[in-house]
DNA sequence: TTAATTACTGTATATAATTACAGTATAATA
DNA sequence: TATTATACTGTAATTATATACAGTAATTAA
């Protein structure tokens, strides 16, 4: 999808705002008081733009017909089951299904909920089943909960150290020990680091 | 607020779909069409009396100009942080502030959140800050993450035992001992059922 | 028992709104 | 260098829509 252009942007932001404080796309007109065009057919092209690059579609010979294609982010955010082993964590395959969580809720920006197997994070009050919040983008620290991949394997630790030639990764469960890597003889990665938490009593 | 008759829920139904499947309310010619209304004035008179119990608001003289009034649970869900003595828990004072959780979110429905004080609850994954979702009307049952109410102080326990002489409420935290109460001598009440739990990292 | 509410049909009309057509001007792309 | 896209003004026509008015009939509340 091409980018939009700074007039298109807000013109698809005003029609955004329209709707969450009213309900209801605005009319041509509207759009043209707004933005201060003189003319509503200022308003039609460009809705006519935004319609070709795919942000909105709109409904023909209807008032205020204009549908808001959502984005990905409006999808949903992706849960996370299992992990098939190889391609990417957030592959169509791994996805289970998609809820929707206002920012609100978990305010740090989640990328996708990942469901946790096992009890090695008990001791840090994350139980089986429940939903950690991932964000992707969040520094790699000391001390955080790290989504990690070892070889195929995605698991959910606590990281006690980051070096260059070693990675402490400590299960939250003292049944278990710590996982001490080699990143540069073995294969690891980080997913992203634990924001939020997700869980449904039955 | 009065409630709405079979006819009048019928419309409102039919005007929160459109607006979930368009993102736009219906025309009074479309609600005729749909709800098989041969004039268009049925739909206009559902509309003047859902205006007039409150439900939706008209904005005179727009298209599709159909506002639909914000009920309780779309305010958002309270947040309860701490309880004050005497009243009601979802008392105004209590209320920290609400949040928008959908549905599909904590699936249980639920009343408010409560967030957590204290470790007494940490060996069942309920940490410290986190808020647990609670269901006012879910029957009260041994086993369950229960909210009470012991005199004016409001705990979050398991309910080990559930009889008309002796409650008893565990800790899941061996640090401390068992609650066992009297209910028809002490004050005693349920506030709820722990249904849900959400938590953020910082 | 009278008025108000519910639940419609049927017709009509003013106006709200889409949308086509004809332009102008500048910037970006092939 | 020609074409397409962007970013508008200005006018006008068709159609979409709200909404008033006139009814009918059954039910409910004062």
């Amino acid at each position: 999808m091409k980018d939009l252009t700074i007039r298109q942007r807000e013109v698809l932001d005003l029609i955004k705002n329209n709707v969450r404080n009213y309900g209801f796309p605005p009319t041509r007109a509207e759009i043209s008081k707004e933005l201060g065009f003189k003319s509503p057919n200022a308003a039609e092209s460009h809705l006519r733009a935004l319609e070709k690059k795919g942000v909105i579609s709109i409904q023909a010979g209807s008032s205020r017909g204009i549908i808001l294609n959502l984005n990905n982010g409006d999808l949903g955010i992706p849960i996370i089951g299992l992990v098939a082993a190889g391609g990417p964590i957030l592959a169509q395959e791994n996805i289970e299904k998609r809820i929707s969580v206002s920012q609100e809720t978990h305010p740090k920006g989640i990328d996708f909920y990942l469901r946790v197997k096992g009890d090695s994070m008990i001791e840090a009050g994350i139980l089986e089943d429940d939903l950690i919040g991932v964000n992707k983008d969040t520094e790699i620290r000391v001390g955080s909960i790290v989504i990690a991949r070892i070889h195929d394997e995605v698991t959910v630790k606590t990281l006690k150290k980051l070096s260059t030639d070693k990675v402490i990764l400590k299960p939250e469960n003292s049944k278990y020990s710590n996982i001490e890597i080699n990143p540069t003889r073995e294969d690891l990665s980080f997913e992203g680091t634990c924001v939020g938490l997700l869980r449904n009593y039955s």
